[in-house]
DNA sequence: CTGAAAGCGCTTACAG
DNA sequence: CTGAAAGCGCTTACAG
């Protein structure tokens, strides 16, 4: 099996030391243009490339970063991971993706085995109550970036789409079309600090002028099966409901299934407003109305906030809020 | 910043040399239990973690591997690469990912950055006519793992779903179920060695008792969009075909929408078979028949065969073939 | 059972 | 403009 070509079989080859090489190779200037190009000639010929792996270990620099989250099956997710990986790589970095299936213990691991590699950083999903397992990261000295949630630590930041935000407008367009008796599925994985969909959801209730007040915030599994039982739990116990907020969109696919299943019909008995915007929302039938987060853009946020860290580890960094969107479709 | 703790640090703290703290760690033998409590004591109060960049560059293991696919957009392949992730992470190794938009060049850039990582091996899901290109890293001595075509190198193995055989049982259900007027969609990104859909189809109208002969078999975009503009274009030239086999559930359910919106009913007026058996396709309206594609399975299937080649760089491998299997619903 | 020496492939800090 | 020396954190091959 061939070695590998190393920087010496360069520097032998043309006939100078590693040193000059590793000059052209890093672009560093201090060489001549014939050096230069006896050299790259050279490392086209054998076709060298050079081992992070070695570099990585005197410059402490890895050139890799950790992706971290729940994982694949959300199908939230798949999308904003591609874009990371996507950003990543403009900026010369190669991403790991690790899933923790919303796991502390797990995400500990996860943790471990990335802060073994040496990865320049970490864009994290963070399980429930994890906050300071990775700000004790943070304080160790790996950049880490934490989406939808909010800490406060050297090396850290925090990427949120405005839940809370979106969650009351979801609430107010049920209002709008005059919908009296809401309920909402909220996730049973969230805890209380990151409910602010409820909070959003709470709050446009009692600002509303029409004087509704909610039926119940039901907490289920953040998936179709979840939003199914959850519907069904709201039908029986409150016939009169005529308007659903839901954590997910999967949640709310859930929902429509299982009112159409009991003989309510979507929208005209009862409107459901989902969340996220997945890719299915547009494709099931009746379409689904939504609270659309803008994934290519939370990519580029998470992105940046994780390049600021490593590039300027000193400078302060205040918390991104990423506004979101309504999209009314067919399903209110 | 804290520095890293090394083994010197453990090796100092306890009183032995490096050497010995790395024998505990590494659980090589050769020392008293004695010292062994003592080491792992000290990795345990320093937070000792073996640097996989140090380790790496000797035992020229890195303990990563690389999945390379076309994107994580096909919602067939997220759960295929957390399966990967996951069956990775139990044999130790941390998994990268990157994407190549199905793209050659890209592909390339994405291999070279993977190797320049020092990989241990990479599962690929291979961009147009790239064989040769992955079969060069093979015999540079990279273990390579292909999914859904067919090469031969050493370093390198080949997993494949049975997609010729799925193709056809898709279309003899169709036969089946009195459909006489067939046609398919099928994927403008596959180069004719990967046409094995396209082929089952062929072959099971050819061998079907039913003397009856394809209409016509169309490449589109391997999305809704494409299913859609597919669906339109055969409904129009061949207003009295009443069955599609389609080159994977997207495209089925695209050619479904197609067909509601020029008032053809499914499944009486026509009928539409899928291929991967996605999430959603449960989900849509009516629910969608389809071919299913294993995916924990093949997830566990690629990562054996990685492992195999890593560990074993001789000896011989054999393709794996892996069955496939109709799933009825409401669209045929 | 334990350790001193050498070296993986690079870059850093220095000297010329 | 160029190179010799030292060393990143670990393991390999050897000696005791």
């Amino acid at each position: 099996m061939p070695r590998e070509v190393t920087l010496r079989d360069v520097a032998t080859q043309v006939g100078v030391s590693p040193r000059t090489v590793s000059r052209v190779v890093n672009d560093e200037g201090g060489f001549s243009e014939a050096t230069r190009q006896k050299v790259l000639e050279a490392v086209e010929q054998l076709g060298y490339q050079p081992n992070m792996l070695a570099r990585g270990l005197i410059t402490r620099r890895s050139g890799t970063v950790g992706l971290v989250g729940g994982g694949m099956t959300d199908p939230f997710f798949p999308a904003v991971a591609e874009g990371i990986q996507r950003k990543a790589r403009e900026a010369g970095r190669t991403m790991f993706f690790a899933s923790t299936d919303s796991d502390p213990a797990r995400q500990a691991d996860v943790l471990k085995s990335l802060w073994s590699h040496a990865v320049d950083g970490v864009i994290v999903f963070p399980a429930l109550d994890t906050i300071d397992q990775l700000t004790g990261y943070a304080r160790r000295g790996l950049p880490v970036v934490i989406v939808d949630d909010q800490a406060e630590a050297p090396n850290l930041a925090c990427v949120s789409f405005d839940l809370e935000a979106g969650a009351a407008m979801a609430t107010r367009h049920l209002l709008d079309t005059r919908r009296q008796s809401l309920g909402m599925i909220a996730s049973s994985l969230s805890p209380p600090r990151r409910r602010n969909r409820e909070r959003g959801f709470l709050r446009a209730m009692r600002e509303s002028g029409h004087g509704a007040s909610p039926l119940e915030v039901l907490r289920m599994l953040p998936t179709v099966e979840g939003g199914e039982a959850g519907m069904r739990q709201l039908l029986d116990r409150h016939p009169e409901i005529d308007g659903i907020f839901a954590y997910n969109d999967l949640v709310a696919i859930g929902a429509m299934r299982a009112a159409k299943s009991q003989g309510r019909r979507v929208p005209d008995d009862v409107a459901v407003v989902g969340c996220d915007d997945i890719d299915m929302s547009s494709l099931v039938t009746p379409a689904l109305t939504t609270i659309r987060l803008d994934r290519p853009l939370l990519s580029a946020e998470v992105t940046q906030a994780l390049h600021d860290l490593i590039e300027a580890p000193g400078s302060p960094r205040r918390p991104v809020m990423i506004p979101v969107e309504l999209v009314i479709r067919e399903s209110t």
